[in-house]
RNA sequence: GGAGAAAUACCCAAGAGGCCGAAGGGGCUCCCCUGCUAAGGGAGUAGUACGAGUGAAUCGUAGCGAGGGUUCAAAUCCCUCUUUCUCCGCCA
């Protein structure tokens, strides 16, 4: 949720900055039902106080003899009148509020407009691994490898859902393992959240109600549950609804879950094997942050992302990503790209954004300020680190080897018993 | 899953339709006394959101777990929900 007095000050300023997006908001509609809303205010708060005040003379009129009905009669009517103007604040709070809900964020300043085609690779770690062999896919080498159960994971499951078996189930584990080592030595808290959460959380991550069909919602469970699409949806909620002060920030946490995410005409076609699933694992970082801390925390974690990846020798791509790419909850994304041979093509394993006080506002998560003892919103950032079901099929194909195996990273090799190397399995 | 109890300000806790924005403790802040890592006395201590006003002050509205309802008037009565605790059952 972005700052209601920045559309009410400049709505043609901020109609721009959505530009930036490819969105064209209009808000003369908005800003009228923003007019109507304090008119009522005004009107219904003074028929209140006016009830406070008689109500309070009642009993002191009752001590002394007076006949009170009349007055009781007239309290009644107003009574009955603030109800109604009540009723209609309630309707045009809810139509604001769903507004604003669904309001995108803010793209930063520095942002290039436009989608996709307009996102800038701005660092780039190793190069294009060359082979003297024909190079497989990393289904196929899965599959020889005995690391993933393609067949079986759809017959549980469905389709966009696979099994780790053996060594691929040590492997996922080892980098989930590397990960967690890493991040912890930067100072960052582990946490385990629930997978099944509240409506709430997704209203405040930015997911709700806007992309309510993105995630599986779960039918009998008590409330409004669902499972998240990312541990970030639960870390976001952390602090929600509460004040911090100055002096607890920046908050460091890292979360791992498994992910579901509905994928619903997503392209697994061109996606084979474990590109997008519905289901996979991956670790997230998340800061809580006051706004003067927040670039370096975005910096921060953005090394800390591509450090993993260069830890593993992995080449990859990091991009700046346009205004209308970055996800709506977001005011600025980069993007961990790493290269899949198969696809010849560099695919997201990691995403930084920096939500600024757009999830803060919507969850209600302050802190007060040592200067002038204020509260302000926090700022919220997450990143990736990493999506373990994208670096997975990467690091097979990046580091086949002629003889169809494939060469453990040394960073992994301790979490898998001093293991070097994976070896296709006999029939 | 079954039965019961509870939720009040930073913490503990009173409160049973109007005199309650809320007694009393504790803690914290300031002041006095004393004088020196003790003790005593006094004062202050919802924060917040929204609206009006404005450099400010100030006024109003909401707010006793949440949301509804009854009433001229609700912390107090009724309904729903959430959370916590105790007991029983079941289970990793």
């Amino acid at each position: 949720m972005i700052d209601v007095n920045l559309i009410r000050n400049n709505p043609q300023a901020i109609r721009e900055r959505y530009l930036k997006r490819g969105k064209d908001i209009d808000f003369t509609a908005f800003l009228q039902l923003d007019e109507q809303r304090k008119q009522i205010i005004s009107q219904v708060e003074q028929m209140k106080a006016q009830r406070n005040k008689v109500s309070a003379q009642i009993p002191q009129l009752k001590k002394a003899g007076q006949d009170v009905a009349q007055t009781i009669a007239e309290m009644k009517a107003l009574g009955d009148e603030i109800a109604k103007q009540d009723a209609e604040l309630g309707k045009v709070n809810e139509q604001i509020r769903d507004f604003l809900l669904r309001l995108p964020n803010l793209p930063d300043e520095d942002l290039l407009a436009g989608g996709k085609e307009n996102n800038q690779p701005i660092y780039t770690y190793g190069q294009k691994p060359t082979f003297d062999f024909q190079p497989k896919d990393h289904v196929e080498l899965a599959k020889s490898l005995g690391l993933i159960d393609y067949e079986r994971g759809a017959k549980l499951a469905g389709n966009g859902s696979w099994i780790y078996t053996g060594l691929g189930a040590r492997l996922e584990w080892a980098l989930l393992s590397y990960f967690i080592d890493s991040h912890d030595q930067k100072g960052y808290t582990f946490m385990l959240p629930p997978y099944m959460l509240g409506y709430d959380c997704g209203l405040t991550a930015g997911q709700f109600p806007k992309f309510e069909d993105d995630v599986y919602q779960l039918a009998n469970a008590e409330g409004n549950k669902f499972l998240l699409p990312t541990a970030e949806t639960a870390l976001v909620n952390y602090y929600r609804d509460e004040i911090l002060a100055e002096s607890q920030l920046p908050k460091k946490f890292y979360g791992y879950s498994a992910c579901f995410r509905r994928e619903a005409g997503s392209y697994r076609s061109e996606e084979r094997g474990m590109i997008r699933g519905h289901q996979f694992n991956k670790v997230e970082l998340f800061q809580y942050t006051t706004p003067e801390q927040s670039d370096a925390a975005f910096e921060e974690m953005v090394g800390m992302a591509c450090g993993l990846v260069e830890g593993l020798g992995l080449h990859f791509q990091l991009s700046k990503l346009a205004a209308g790419d970055c996800s709506d909850s977001m005011a600025r994304t980069y993007d961990i790209e790493i290269y899949i041979p198969s696809m010849d093509i560099y695919k997201e394993v990691s995403s930084a954004s920096n939500a600024r006080d757009y999830q803060a506002r919507r969850g209600n998560m302050r802190y007060r300020r040592e200067s002038d003892k204020k509260l302000d919103y926090m700022h919220t950032l997450n990143a990736s680190g990493l999506a373990t079901s994208r670096v997975f099929p990467a690091l097979l194909e990046q580091f086949q080897n002629a003889d169809g195996s494939v060469t453990i990273p040394e960073v992994l090799r301790k979490y898998m018993g001093g293991l070097e190397k994976i070896c296709p399995v006999k029939k």
